[in-house]
RNA sequence: GGGCGCGUAGCUCAGCGGGAGAGCACUCGGCUUACACCCGAGCGGUCGCAGGUUCGAACCCUGCCGCGCCCA
């Protein structure tokens, strides 16, 4: 008849992610342990999700940024707050075009002859079928987002709200039309906002072109040949002697014919270029200044697609491009190209969404929010500490934006959005119509719908309800915490404080902003797709499990600052995860329980003391961490504790616990320590502590189990000093054993003197693997050490010569080591400024260390004339 | 040009006034009844350079060199 050890059998020899995700995350939304609930009676803790783009799918980033949030709001779930994650997408109007406009392109056709009514529905279409993938991925991520609250930027409750704000800011003179010089997409023929333009340096060229012939010639460089189609004057500074017969005088423009005035501006340096500057109001924003200061004419030489127009020369319906080319070639017959720079390395604008092509700067009639008022309260709002930026660092950056905004473009020539409510009468006149109102008969709407950062502005409102005085409104605004990347600071986050401190006459959206930096590879490079070093956090997750992905963030997450990222870390992780495992399976099969309570302190051995006080201690201090946002150190610092002082001793001096006697005590902090612990990683690691923690406890979901408050035991420093000292003896022991080649598996018989207590000599016969010493004991070696209470020794017979030389190198080593240590000390102590000024504390630890150096020395050599 | 930040072990980073640390990588030895996704031991650093403050500087100050990001 064959026995089995009465193991729980419950938990299998390894843990397959894959096979328990899908179905942990099923049961955890179908018990509703996601759902916040405004009727609760515990306080509420909130978090809007920043909006993922409804053509997107989980990126790394997106994994990133989502793991953080994931990991404060599961740890406030715990802590008995109602925690709210909301979660949904934005329905990004730039990205959906492009996306939409392709497939139309590709059968043949385009939007213009599609209509709008039939685009939409096509785009509607669209959505339903392709969009939103990252949703089902952010369950894969295991986000314990409150599903039933998703929300859309372009559903009915957003389209309110933007109908809602648009008219506030309209009563109050805070949005208006005007003619500006704006950036303009020629591929999408459509107005960018200034934060939708990317500057990159380009290899382009400086072509200096000579105006005028004779005395009045006048030489003016650009990187644009092209615009000269459309100057109408020339600059120089007014002080500048080289021109200043020329300032009044009129030039013959080139290939156009058209006469154009020098003028001085002081705003023109003389010491760049030529000193003279050619002015194109209509296609620059500089000239444009120059243009209205001298009440210049501004003629537009393009027309939307970029093909220039109306110059009345040969070159209408070129594209800019092409034309560029040949009007540098017309100059160059004409004998007017006195010099050309290529390649010239300089700035210019592209369009970051979307296709990536240059964007033209282009006079043009948009709608516009001024932002001065509200970019000052989103300033006031940080400056007077209602809110917080996280790392403070970054502060700066938030004023340096908020203070010098300019005025937000927020009209866009598409139809993928919300349409601006402004209806036009037949005499021209304008009314803006709001959510419960409905236009003049007849009146037409105005054709371009918002930016779609408007509605992105307006997520914390719209989709808590605003503007409907709402319970979740009343509950979760302002959210507790804003979770986003420092690169989004100014695009997003500003939109939302300025809305919503307006909307709700001073109520900041959040309490607090937590920036993080980007994920980037492994050698610390941006990712992106040209450079082929993306990944992709779902292949990861497939591979290592979705615990080790999220865990590698996690660890990695230092405030605002960027995070390299590569295989080797999700490796580590998923290892982690494994050790984790593999310790708790150890555990049960020993019988730890949370039945039993701890043992009363008198029994409780060195080990359950030292173990107990640290983990009382980390608790501590990852609390600590996570109030500050310090998602690595924390994360860190449970790593360190489970696998280098739980797993690495605790365990293994249990292992002689168990031996010895009944150990009910063991079990007992087995049982507690676990449990804390698994309760503490789970906010990171939420599948494997699940699996975990109701494998111990029986209990029904770590998910809502109070997170570990009074744990562990405060800290026995006396127990705590006796458990390091027995780390340093077992130590050194092993490094005997290895230097002298004894392989683990063979039992070493030795003497320990000086170790008074008996649970260390057992521990360290334990962990050392040495056997007690019988009668005709005749020890051929020895290892000392200096421990904190006096020197311990410990005699070995290793039947058998010892090799000496081994032995010989490492004395020679330790007494190297003993000797640069009393040098140091005694350079200080020799040194009576030293001794006068420093604290007395400072003094005597030195004095100490000489000390214990002046013994290590007498030690050492002691040993080694004794191996001669 | 302005602002912010960074140069610490081969790699990625932590430490930010009193004994140079972690993870990964590497070397050697081990399938020791939780774990080879492991265990044990080890190697590895004029803390970018130069001055200064201090009894004492990786840490504070100044300058320089190199790098990154944001804004113009």
């Amino acid at each position: 008849m064959t026995s089995t050890p009465a193991t729980r059998p419950d938990l299998p020899a390894q843990f397959v992610p894959g096979e328990v995700e899908a179905g942990l995350y099923g049961r955890w939304v179908d018990r509703g342990y996601f759902e916040a609930d405004p009727k609760s009676d515990k306080p509420p803790f909130s978090i809007v999700i920043p909006p993922p783009n409804v053509t997107g799918s989980l990126h790394i980033g997106h994994a990133f940024e989502h793991t953080l949030i994931d990991l404060l709001i599961r740890r406030r779930r715990m802590q008995g707050y109602d925690a709210l994650y909301l979660p949904g997408m934005d329905h990004a109007s730039i990205a959906v075009h492009a996306l939409v406009e392709k497939a139309l392109v590709a059968e043949g056709t385009s939007r213009r002859d599609l209509g709008r009514e039939a685009f939409l529905e096509r785009t509607w279409e669209w959505k339903a079928e392709h969009g939103g993938a990252i949703l089902s991925q952010m369950r894969r991520l295991g986000e314990s987002v409150d599903w039933t609250r998703e929300r859309f930027t372009m559903d009915e409750g957003s389209n309110r709200a933007v109908r809602t704000m648009f008219k506030r800011l309209y009563d109050d003179g805070l949005i208006y039309r005007a003619e500006r010089m704006v950036n303009w997409s020629p591929a999408l023929r459509s107005v960018l906002s200034d934060i939708e333009v990317e500057h990159k340096e380009v290899d382009g060229e400086l072509v200096s072109i000579r105006y005028g012939d004779g005395d009045d010639a006048i030489v003016v460089a650009t990187t644009r040949v092209e615009t000269m189609l459309g100057d109408t004057a020339v600059v120089v500074h007014p002080d500048d002697e080289r021109y200043r017969h020329l300032v009044g005088r009129e030039i013959e423009l080139p290939l156009v014919g058209r006469r154009i005035p020098i003028l001085a501006d002081d705003h023109v340096d003389p010491a760049f270029g030529t000193g003279a500057v050619k002015v194109t109001p209509a296609h620059d924003p500089n000239d444009f200044e120059i243009g209205r200061r001298h009440g210049l004419p501004m003629p537009s030489i393009m027309d939307e697609s970029g093909v220039i127009t109306g110059t009345g020369t040969r070159f209408d319906g070129m594209d800019r491009f092409e034309a560029r080319v040949a009007v540098r070639e017309a100059l160059r017959a004409q004998g007017r190209i006195v010099a050309e720079k290529r390649p010239y390395r300089h700035s210019v604008g592209h369009n970051q969404r979307g296709p990536h092509e240059p964007i033209e700067p282009r006079l043009s009639m948009q709608w516009f929010v001024k932002v001065g008022p509200l970019a000052k309260a989103a300033g006031d709002a940080v400056r007077d500490g209602r809110v917080t930026v996280h790392p403070p660092e970054l502060e700066p950056r938030w004023f340096a934006w908020v203070d010098n905004m300019y005025d937000w473009c927020i009209s866009r020539q598409l139809w993928w959005g919300q349409r601006i409510p402004v209806w036009y009468g037949p005499a021209g006149e304008a009314v803006c119509v709001g959510p419960d109102e409905e236009p003049p008969a007849g009146w037409v709407q105005d054709d371009d719908v918002l930016d779609t950062w408007f509605s992105s502005g307006l997520w914390p409102l719209s989709t808590l309800g605003w503007p409907d005085d709402t319970p979740d409104l009343r509950r979760y605004y302002p959210t507790s915490v804003l979770v986003t990347g420092y690169d989004i600071l100014f695009f997003w986050v500003a939109r939302m404080m300025m809305f919503g401190l307006y909307a709700t006459g001073g109520t900041p959206p959040f309490h607090t902003i937590a920036l993080h930096g980007m994920v980037r590879d492994e050698h610390g490079k941006k990712m992106s797709k040209s450079a082929g070093n993306t990944v992709d956090p779902i292949a990861w997750m497939d591979r290592f499990g979705t615990d080790a992905v999220r865990f590698a963030l996690a660890r990695g997450a230092n405030p605002g600052t960027d995070m390299p990222l590569g295989e080797d870390a999700v490796l580590a992780a998923r290892n982690f995860t494994t050790k984790l495992w593999n310790a708790t399976r150890f555990a049960l099969a020993n019988g730890a329980t949370l039945e039993r309570e701890l043992p009363d302190e008198a029994e409780r051995t060195d080990a359950d003391r030292w173990i107990l006080g640290r983990l009382r201690e980390v608790r501590e201090q990852v609390d600590a961490l996570l109030d500050d946002f310090q998602f690595a150190k924390a994360t860190e610092a449970l790593y360190h504790f489970t696998w280098g002082e739980l797993c690495d001793w605790y365990v293994e001096l249990a292992k002689a616990q168990l031996r010895a006697g009944p150990a009910d005590g063991t079990r007992a902090v087995l049982g507690h320590v676990l449990d804390a612990l698994l309760k503490l990683l789970h906010p990171v690691a939420p599948f494997i502590t699940e699996t975990l923690w109701t494998a111990l406890t029986g209990g029904e979901s770590v998910v809502v189990a109070p997170w570990p408050v009074e744990v562990g035991a405060p800290v026995d420093a006396a127990a705590a000093a006796r458990i390091v000292d027995l780390q340093k003896l077992v130590t050194e022991v092993r490094r005997f054993r290895t230097e002298q080649g004894l392989p683990d598996s063979r039992r070493v018989v030795a003497r320990v003197v000086g170790v008074s207590s008996a649970e260390s000599r057992t521990a360290l016969q334990s962990l050392a693997r040495l056997d007690a010493p019988g009668a005709g004991f005749a020890p051929t070696a020895t290892v000392e050490v200096v421990l904190s209470g006096g020197p311990v020794r410990v005699e070995l017979d290793t039947s058998g010569a010892i090799d000496v030389a081994a032995e010989r190198a490492r004395l020679g080593r330790d007494l190297a080591a003993a000797r640069k240590e009393l040098d140091t000390a005694e350079k200080k102590l020799g040194n009576p400024k030293f001794v006068e000024k420093a604290p007395v504390a400072v003094v005597d630890g030195i004095r100490a260390r000489r000390d214990t150096a002046v013994t290590e020395i007498e030690r050492v050599t002691a040993r080694l004339a004794a191996l001669a």
